[in-house]
DNA sequence: TAGTGGTCTAGACCACGGC
DNA sequence: CCGTGGTCTAGACCACTAG
C-alpha cells in the first residue's frame, strides 16, 4: 500500500467482495488511516474519489457508508462527425444543402458523409446575437457542427435522443425508404443565459451511438 | 477568497471571460498560491477540479493550459424504470410475459407500463453462474430492472442506442402499428470478466431520453 | 455536544517529460 | 537536467449533524 490509488482500489475490492456491504457503515477515516499506515488525507482522497463514483455516500458526523446501488454512469460528449467518422477509418466529407438568415438567426442544413455515403442530416439554427462571427463563416469548408466546438464555448445544454420516422425530406438525403427508423439527436446550448445554438441531427438508419459505463 | 471552491470559480471566470485563452499556458500553482495568499495545495485542489471538468489539460512539466475546446459531457445513469415513470407523476406496474432457463441463462421477457400504458418493453438474460440467486427469484412482484441494479453491482459494461421499426411482437406489447420506429437501448453489463446480464428495452414510440450536458 | 468528514497549511519528496 | 504538477505527511481548525 503506498499512494491513495491502492486505497481506493483495496477499498473498492471490499466493497465489490462484499466485505463492506451495502448500507453499512464502514471504519472512519482516522482508523483506516491506522490500518493503512498513511496519513488521514490521503485516505480522505480513496474514499473521496469512490464517493464521486458513487460507489460510497459520506456525511459528515454519520460516517461513509456504503451506496445501496452503486450506479455507474455512462459519459457522452458533444459528437463531432468528422472525428466519429474518421476515428472508423472512413473518408469525411459534408455538403451545405442551404443556408438563409431571418433576424438573428442562421439556418443551416448540412448533410455529412462517410466515404461518400450519407451518414447524417443536420439541421440547426445558429443565435447570431450570441455568436456574431458565425455571420461571416464560409461553410462549404468547415461544417457548423465543427466551427461552434472551437469557436463557442457554451456552459450547458441538453440533448436529447428519440427514434423518428423518415419524412420525406429525410429520406431523399439519407437515400432510405420514407417512413424508415431513424436515430435523431436534438441538442441546445447555452453560454450564460444566452441560446446559442440548436440542432436536429438524424442519422442514417442502423445507427448506433455506443456508451461505455 | 477563502476554499479551493473559490479559487476554482475564479479560474473559470477566467477562463470563460478569456482572460486565460483556449491553448494558452496558465500560471504556475506555485504563483497562484502566491497571488491567493494560500498554499500550493490549494490551488493544486481547485485546478484538479476544473481539469477533470474539462476546462484545463495539467501535464507535468509543461504546466497548465486552458483547454483548446472545453467539451462539456453529459451522464448517463442505467435507466431504473421504476423511479423513470414515478418521478413523472406516474404509477408503475410491470407485467412478466415470459420466462424460462436454458443452460445456465435465464431468460424474461418484461412488460413495463405507465398508468397502465405500455412504456418499455424488456428482453433479457440473465447469467446464472455470476448471479445465480437469480434463480430463485419471484419475478412478477420485482422486475428484473430492479432486483439486478441492488443484487449485481457491475464493473463496467456498453450501452446502446439505436432506433428500430418495431416487428409484430413490439407492435402488440406496446400497442403500436408494425414498423413504427422505436427507441431502443441494448446494455450488457459485467463484473470483473463475466457476463452479469445482457438487455435490450424497446421503449414506446416517441419515448425521448433527456440529457444534461 | 461530541464525533465525523471537509479543508487548509507548510513542508517535503517524487515522477514525468520538455529542453 | 530541472521545473512542473502529483502526492504524502502531521497537525490543525472548521462545518455539519446524529444522538
Amino acid at each position: 500500500m503506498q499512494g491513495w490509488q491502492d486505497i481506493q482500489a483495496e477499498a473498492l475490492r471490499r466493497i465489490q467482495r462484499r466485505e463492506w456491504t451495502p448500507g453499512s457503515l464502514i471504519p472512519g477515516e482516522a482508523e483506516l488511516a491506522r490500518e493503512f499506515g498513511c496519513a488521514r488525507a490521503t485516505v480522505n482522497r480513496a474514499l473521496r474519489a469512490l464517493a464521486e463514483d458513487g460507489w460510497l455516500e459520506r456525511r459528515r458526523r454519520a460516517g461513509t457508508r456504503v451506496a445501496l446501488s452503486p450506479q455507474r454512469r455512462a459519459q457522452m460528449s458533444v459528437p463531432v462527425l468528422r472525428q466519429e467518422i474518421e476515428a472508423h477509418g472512413y473518408v469525411y466529407t459534408h455538403q451545405l444543402l442551404h443556408a438563409h438568415t431571418m433576424d438573428d438567426t442562421l439556418f443551416l442544413h448540412t448533410l455529412h458523409l462517410s466515404d461518400g455515403v450519407p451518414y447524417a442530416l443536420e439541421n440547426r439554427e445558429i443565435n447570431l446575437s450570441e455568436v456574431p462571427a458565425a455571420a461571416s463563416e464560409d461553410w462549404t469548408t468547415l461544417s457548423a457542427n465543427e466551427w461552434l466546438v472551437q469557436n463557442a464555448p457554451f456552459d450547458h445544454g441538453t440533448m436529447i435522443y428519440e427514434a423518428i420516422a423518415a419524412a420525406p425530406f429525410e429520406a431523399a438525403n439519407l437515400l432510405c425508404a420514407e417512413g424508415s427508423p431513424l436515430l435523431v439527436l436534438r441538442r441546445e446550448t447555452f453560454s450564460g443565459t444566452g441560446l446559442i445554438t440548436c440542432v436536429t441531427l438524424a442519422y442514417a438508419p442502423a445507427h448506433a451511438v455506443r456508451l461505455q459505463i
